[in-house]
DNA sequence: TCCAATAGTTTGGTATACAAATTAATTATA
DNA sequence: TATAATTAATTTGTATACCAAACTATTGGA
């Protein structure tokens, strides 16, 4: 049983990429480019390294998805005056715009997802997927200290 | 609310994949192998086009997967007879040993998982994911006939 | 028999995930 | 202060994931 959640999480993230990938692709920004995007848009000026430990993702990736939306013209860098190796990060104009329509899709996407589903099980839900993350974090980081 | 939903169901599916690539170093295999793998395994002579189906993935994904495990040996091509376009896969001696090894592993691994969730809930959580799937997948095809 | 369909591989392109090495800059310390 | 240890970030290499298109070999129907 347990496993079998195991595998629908997997499953369920797949098809919540794949389903947002679609709608993202008139728009062409990838699902992973405009999480990072999103994240900038909260917090202007914001560097790799804040941006790493809020999305709890890789180093290397990061630098990935952010150097292209840079090269897309998502984003621009400034190079941090007080510490050489920080490049302070900012959404480009017209971004901020991008963000809100995708906001909007992704609200409609979402109410379709939870159709048929009473709101107290959904609360209940996410209740579970919180413990379920914590326990997952925790053995992780067990095995990271091993 | 929703929308924490989504982003913690692809955490959670990101965690599960880590926490299993960190058990199946020392094996030797990746994750996405695993799971072909075990689907060979469950139905020994399945043929590429059939797991395919089952998985739900990408053919030319599944063809480089399904290339490096029989680069390493875990599963062997036998040509069809009947249909010379058709190769049966089989996994190799030793492989049924390493998927029961990785079994045990993972039924381990999501005990700690489940830990300090009671079974009622873990079931409703179940019925939620399937609900919310269901909803996903309609979505999806909705979208690709239109 | 010829054509359309099918199974599977391969190629090319883009993006992601992750580990490990590397670069450049900063801070700590002997 | 010169050197070592850190740190921020990029790069490199391998494996995925996905898409589209081309290609091989084979099959089945008209």
């Amino acid at each position: 049983m347990v496993k079998e959640i195991c595998y629908k999480l997997n499953k369920s993230s797949m098809l919540y990429k794949r389903l947002m990938s679609k709608h993202l692709e008139r728009l062409n920004i990838t699902y992973a480019q405009l999480m990072v995007l999103r994240v900038i848009d909260n917090e202007p000026g914001i560097t790799a390294k804040e941006i790493l430990m809020q999305m709890d993702t890789d180093k290397a990736t990061l630098s990935g998805v952010i150097s292209r939306l840079e090269r897309d013209d998502y984003i621009y860098r400034v190079q941090n005056e007080k510490d050489g190796r920080v490049r302070n990060i900012y959404v480009s104009e017209g971004s901020e715009e991008l963000c809100a329509e995708v906001n909007v899709i992704e609200e409609a996407c979402m109410r379709d997802l939870i159709a048929g589903i009473p709101e107290q099980e959904a609360e209940s839900f996410l209740n579970v997927l919180d413990k379920f993350i914590a326990n997952q974090v925790r053995k992780i980081d067990e095995k990271d200290h091993a």
